[in-house]
DNA sequence: CGAGGCATACCGACTGGTTAGTCTGCGCCC
DNA sequence: GGGCGCAGACTAACCAGTCGGTATGCCTCG
């Protein structure tokens, strides 16, 4: 008994039902506060279904991440890989990042707050793929350095992190209520990059 | 029994002790991995001196918070105040948030990671105290901005945010063993934002 | 074509362990 | 002798993960 009736009307499949419900709960109460049992409840299903699916609540979390981290490695490689200019390939990607991590302020929150909740292992995992992402933006900003057309006076690296640091705080402070619409927000923070950047 | 022996040597003071175990713990595993059992062991006392000084594990962490803004709040004050120009003025407070921060990186990192934590009033009021500080920052962009010496191209809000963003940032990178010093590291930090503002 | 078996999908009570905060009491100092 | 500073056992609540059980569709073989 009980069980959903048969229109043809497909329903969203259990896993990401469980995995939008966790999203957003681990972005508004962090990891650690959010219960398995609310979970279940926010997706429609039971804690069996849950451990059906993923091995653990860490597991799930893991998930979010790993969708977080594909989705903007590969926008970034689309952009660097483009026939331009190095100023508008950087420009793009960097502007790209912010539209990118506004339109899933849910995640960015988790991530830059819960990475310390991952179990050691996939804690390293992560941050491996961290890395390769951050040496494709580093890469950018060297290629403009050594062509001339970026000012040498910082270290590539300090730049990325730099840029990355505002990219990351957005969830602290932008709000879709506010005045600038994400693509502002994207264009002036990418044209600080750029201006920093002048020789 | 064993009670502290009776040397003259003074003993740091039982509730400094509680907040120091608390801020490396809180920094290392995150407030709610760190059970107050943890602590009290770390501060060498028990449950009934930590109950004895602060209402709860969250006044707790209220302390920290108060302290590191009271810290930072002082030290912007004193340079928005200097009888300097407006660039220099902005130049040593974005470098001096910088080295502050990295000296007490544990602070910065609970800062920014912990605040969901606070009860909703303590993080209004934290918010609160946070606000004036961003605004008294911003005044002295926009100081600049009117006198012509800073670009107006970017809403000066958003350069208050661009930088802190890379102040907030610090905890996730910056490592004592690495090649820069604190120094080094605000000094280009602090050069980015100038010449991201140059006209 | 139909019966029987099997795997997949899910349910929900239960367990073992942990935790914040309480409370009674004790010793030392003024 | 009274109160401050603290000790430490205790409680009530909660929570991740487990496990035996059920329903449903598919596949196979007679």
């Amino acid at each position: 008994m009980a069980t959903v009736p048969k229109t043809e009307q497909t329903t969203t499949p259990v896993p990401q039902r469980l995995l939008a419900a966790a999203t957003r709960l681990f972005a508004e109460q962090g990891y650690d506060r959010t219960s398995v049992q609310e979970i279940v409840e926010a997706a429609g299903v039971t804690k069996g279904a849950l451990y059906h699916y993923f091995g653990s609540k860490d597991d799930l979390l893991h998930e979010i991440y790993a969708r977080v981290l594909r989705l903007q490695q590969e926008r970034l490689d689309a952009h660097a890989e483009a026939d331009e200019p190095v100023e508008k390939r950087l420009r793009d990607a960097a502007a790209d990042v912010v539209v990118t991590t506004i339109a899933n302020l849910d995640d960015a929150q988790i991530f830059f707050r819960s990475m310390h909740h991952l179990s050691p292992e996939k804690n390293k995992q992560v941050r491996a793929e961290r890395r390769r992402y951050h040496e494709r933006f580093r890469a950018l900003v060297e290629e403009g350095q050594t062509a001339g057309v970026f000012s040498s006076a910082t270290p590539a690296d300090l730049v990325v992190d730099y840029h990355f640091g505002s990219v990351h705080h957005l969830s602290t402070w932008y709000r879709p209520a506010g005045p600038l619409t994400p693509q502002q927000v994207a264009d002036h923070l990418a044209d600080l990059l750029l201006r920093a950047l002048r020789p």
